[in-house]
DNA sequence: TACCATTTGTGCGTATGTATG
DNA sequence: CCATACATACGCACAAATGGT
């Protein structure tokens, strides 16, 4: 009857009822569990997934305190296009624009940590929802990571998919904007030249290396949802 | 030296390394704390922590497995837009530009799950970053929620801060989209009508009654990080 | 359908590590 | 340097979910 989620739903109601007032030292584990009558493990579990999503502070010696600006933590679900898609009850498919080795501009050397011209597998991919644009994607990606050297048929499957099965686990950072479509962009999504657009943009890492920079920009009626 | 993190790092290695390959099942807890030398709740933590990361299923008696098409969760940080601000060493300011109370249109009534023509209190403010705007607020507040029925002064404190700091932790939803300034917007922005703006909605609830639905207009420019 | 065996989920009490006021 | 409070570990036990018989 009392497990950590109780600790957890009785400690937020506490904080809601403002009976811990934000910057307020509460009272330590072993206190809260002797309260509670539940072993301090299970208070430290409730306290520290407080913690995680941003209400309490906790540090050691100093104690766990009720946060004042609490910065909330969305949490989203970054899926594969086709995912997207057919969870909407659509039909997916994409079309490979283009794919060579191609130098890096600028702009994506930076983002990658690479010297600028240094020759990268380019992939321009248009995602379609029922046969109509969804999605365009603009991809430089690392041929080192490449298992063999080998490029694999984008067509068949999409190189968002194909990375995600066949590249490990990987750390990286997501830039989310809106733009106006420049007038390559537009033809693709069949938009007029300027309209906004909303871009992805993702940089993708192994340990060491740069593994692909993706620029994926989505038309005019897609929202980006967090999952409450 | 054998912690949680140790055992999860090396659950990691043998993903990437595909030694564990997407959709098999690993071993179970029990087996894996007994190689590793570790307790099976150290095991237990390492592999909940893979899971909420996306990498990898858990079903009781079904075992653990390998994700096939990992759904890769990124966190953003919601924080209050004064901090956004001063994070980037500009300086805060804000003005109310309305305030009064107002029956709600429709497409803010269905999100807000009240009736049409319901009076909420609605507030539009600007937001600025070295006296340049930096986002334009549109909220519709519940009135029900504000302590004592008291109407705060949103000139001193926004009400962005204001609901952080004086209405505990809510649940909600937010959606990010990229739009067209309206006429009335692109004024309020200083940018031209149809230009695109990122726009984020949220709406936030208490366990029963809606508290808020905000309208925040970013211009040209803004960038929505994820943290790692 | 009913039951059983398996696997994860979570709890308790205790002990030790570690950052820090 | 020490006392404190959180962080994490161990071993055990039982609960809950669920795949299979």
């Amino acid at each position: 009857m009392t497990g950590w989620e109780d600790v957890r739903a009785e400690v937020l109601r506490r904080i809601r009822a403002r009976e811990w007032v934000p910057g307020a030292v509460i009272p330590g584990e072993e206190a809260l569990a002797v309260e509670f009558g539940v072993a301090r493990a299970t208070v430290n579990r409730a306290l520290r997934d407080l913690a995680e999503s941003g209400l309490l502070e906790r540090r050691r010696k100093a104690g766990t305190r009720v946060a004042v600006l609490p910065v909330r933590k969305a949490t989203l679900e970054i899926s594969i296009i086709r995912q997207e898609v057919e969870a909407r009850g659509e039909r997916y498919s994409h079309r490979v624009l283009a794919q060579r080795m191609e130098a890096v501009p600028m702009a994506v050397a930076v983002r990658m940590g690479v010297a600028v011209g240094v020759a990268m597998l380019f992939v321009e991919t248009l995602h379609l929802a029922e046969g109509r644009p969804f999605a365009h994607e603009v991809r430089w990606l690392n041929p080192g990571v490449l298992p063999g050297g080998v490029v694999p048929d984008f067509g068949a499957v999409s190189a968002n998919e194909w990375l995600v099965q066949n590249v490990a686990y990987t750390i990286g950072d997501i830039a989310f904007s809106a733009e106006g479509a420049s007038r390559d962009e537009a033809a693709a999504l069949g938009l007029a030249e300027g309209a906004p657009v909303f871009v992805t943009e993702r940089m993708t890492w192994t340990a060491e290396a740069p593994i692909t920079f993706v620029r994926l920009l989505h038309g005019p009626g897609y929202r980006l949802r967090t999952m409450v």
